[in-house]
DNA sequence: GCCGTTTTCGGCCCGACTGTTTTCAGTCG
């Protein structure tokens, strides 16, 4: 089994932990680190990018790399790992996973007791054996304890669906105070990342403290993990972590920009600031002198606004979006800034469920609730026949259910265009859920895979290739089959779908649900560049859902789509021309 | 380990909070 490319960047990471254990010089272990990062966002394989020799495009990947990950691909293990293994117990890697338990601690730890790994470390910390540790205390011994306690409590990444609104409350509820004149989600909730590790707030006041008690009190509140003036730190009942930091007005802009992230893009900007003689942070630009020491005397740049932190560096507004240091400073530099998608762009859905299979609502209903979100047009995609447990449509339904699509669409009056579709599943034997006689007859067709998602890679890409290669087929639905938080998606060759839909014109979707995020943003920005038309849509089966467009978008901005690559941005007539040239 | 119209060698972002310290190291984001 090659390895994959989630597997490489595991491996890079560990090797980063265990340098920085061994007391390796840090930024050899951030080349690791980071190198690891950004191979897990790829959206690419790596055997295809090895394959053409081009690894060391990559950015973060030299000629040392690029040979460790050639050895990877090659053999399925890395000997500068096995080595290091060797030397340093891997078994550290999970003890540094612990709330504050770093690279040294995990050192002392091992060197002076022979821990390496985290039951040890519980067991000493019970049996009060680390607080005569050097730099160890009653406290710190408590805190290690505590730290392992979060750490098997932890549900790992929360799905941006679950955290933004809960976000949102408690800052509502911040904001009621008195002495909060700003405030804001940042962190990747604003960056739109499908799940959060934990979440940021920002609130503006010229007195913090008051705003800061309610914080940590708020009844929602487990624990206290931080509590100072400016910066606090609490665990909620339901696990989630929240960090909440206060600073004046005047400095709005550079804080918003700082507790936005990302932290690669919060480098690139300091590093940009240095080169035009200023130190940056979340309070403000302070001019250095030549060897880089800040000139207390110098007045320093206060910014309210983000877009004047950026104007400062002579940089035009980054969208929160794509603030991941792939680009988009360079980007800004060469005003080239994508002009991103946004919710107002989007005129229609095309894929959403009724009473006819699993959805809650009719046909009509469906319609309804659409025009009331501002849609132009929409279709309905009910299930296919093998999705019998979704109540999925024989050939004689589909088209008994035509007839109440087209009078729907005529009582609608030309408000809203309906139109008839179908989510035709892909079966697991890689044939189509209807025969083309059938597909023929419906206005828009989704084929989507729902079962067998584990099948090896061959046989899983060559399914959705059938589905694309038919002509009737118009948009591949949620086509990595990912369920956020937990299920992995399927294992599929992206470079064989994205070209066989570039050569066949078939759209790719964002589905939009929280859930799914599917495409996500790096595979939906290759698409792009590719000139694969993108489809956003919310497969919604109630009213309520049509609301989760906003995710769709989100995700869509983060791969920097503009409306002119999202077909569901089109007028009505344009997107009737698309299908027609398509051959219906 | 990466990277480069200042550099192929010598840099590599910055600050808050904690707990242990008598002035700071470690951790985190």
């Amino acid at each position: 089994m090659p390895l994959t490319n989630r597997e490489i960047a595991d491996i890079f990471e560990k090797v980063a932990t265990l340098l920085e254990i061994k007391g390796e010089i840090i930024h050899r272990v951030l080349s690791y680190r980071r190198a690891g990062e950004t191979i897990r966002d790829l959206p690419r394989d790596l055997h295809a990018i090895a394959a053409e020799g081009t690894l060391t495009a990559i950015p973060g990947i030299g000629d040392t790399l690029a040979t460790k990950i050639t050895e990877m691909l090659e053999t399925g293990t890395l000997q500068f790992y096995e080595k290091l293994a060797a030397e340093i117990p891997p078994g550290l890697v999970e003890v540094v996973h612990i709330n504050g338990v770093g690279p040294k601690k995990a050192k002392l730890f091992w060197k002076e007791l022979n821990i390496t790994t985290i039951p040890e470390l519980e067991a000493a910390a019970r049996e009060g054996k680390l607080r005569n540790l050097a730099g160890m205390g009653e406290k710190s011994e408590k805190k290690i304890i505590e730290g392992i306690e979060a750490l098997s409590r932890q549900t790992g990444r929360v799905p941006l669906g679950i955290a933004l609104p809960a976000a949102q409350a408690i800052l509502d509820r911040l904001m009621t105070l008195a002495g909060a004149s700003e405030g804001a989600i940042a962190g990747s909730i604003r960056r739109g990342r499908p799940t959060i590790g934990d979440v940021d707030l920002l609130v503006a006041s010229d007195d913090a403290t008051p705003i800061m008690d309610t914080f940590v009190k708020m009844e929602q509140v487990a624990r206290v993990l931080g509590h100072g003036p400016t910066k606090s730190s609490v665990e909620l009942l339901n696990g989630l972590q929240v960090d909440l930091r206060i600073l004046e007005k005047s400095r709005w802009g550079t804080a918003l920009n700082y507790f936005t992230g990302s932290q690669a893009h919060n480098i690139r900007m300091r590093e940009l600031a240095l080169k035009a003689g200023y130190s940056l942070n979340e309070h403000a630009f302070s001019p250095v002198d030549s060897q880089g020491n800040i000139q207390e005397d110098a007045p320093k740049i206060l910014c309210d606004s983000e877009e004047k932190v950026y104007a400062t560096l002579g940089l035009p507004w980054i969208p929160p979006e794509i603030r991941e240091d792939s680009g988009e400073i360079e980007a800004a530099q060469a005003g080239k800034l994508p002009e991103l998608i946004t919710l107002n762009d989007i005129q229609a859905d095309l894929h959403m469920h009724t009473t006819w299979s699993d959805g809650t609502l009719s046909i009509r209903e469906m319609a309804e609730a659409a025009l009331q979100r501002g849609r132009k047009y929409i279709v309905i995609t009910d299930h296919s026949q093998y999705s019998a447990i979704a109540n999925g449509l024989s050939v004689e339904r589909i088209l008994q259910q035509q007839l109440e699509v087209r009078q729907v669409d005529q009582e609608m009056g030309g408000r809203i265009r309906v139109f008839h579709g179908v989510e035709m599943d892909i079966r697991s034997d890689g044939t189509l859920d209807y025969p083309d006689e059938v597909l023929e007859k419906l206005d828009f067709v989704v084929a989507s895979l729902h079962i067998s998602l584990r099948q090896p890679r061959e046989q899983i890409t060559q399914r959705v290739l059938n589905a694309i290669n038919n002509p009737h087929v118009d948009l591949i639905g949620h086509p990595r089959g990912q369920l956020l938080p937990d299920r992995e998606p399927a294992d599929l060759d992206m470079d064989a779908v994205f070209a066989a839909a570039k050569e066949h014109g078939t759209a790719l979707e964002i589905n939009a649900n929280p859930r799914r995020l599917d495409l996500e943003a790096q595979y939906a920005r290759r698409a792009v560049e590719l000139g694969i038309p993108i489809c956003i849509d919310t497969d919604a089966h109630a009213a309520e859902q049509m609301d989760l467009m906003g995710y769709g978008v989100l995700t869509a901005r983060r791969g920097w789509v503009t409306a002119a690559s999202v077909i569901n941005t089109w007028p009505v007539e344009k997107f009737i021309q698309w299908t027609q040239q398509r051959g219906k």
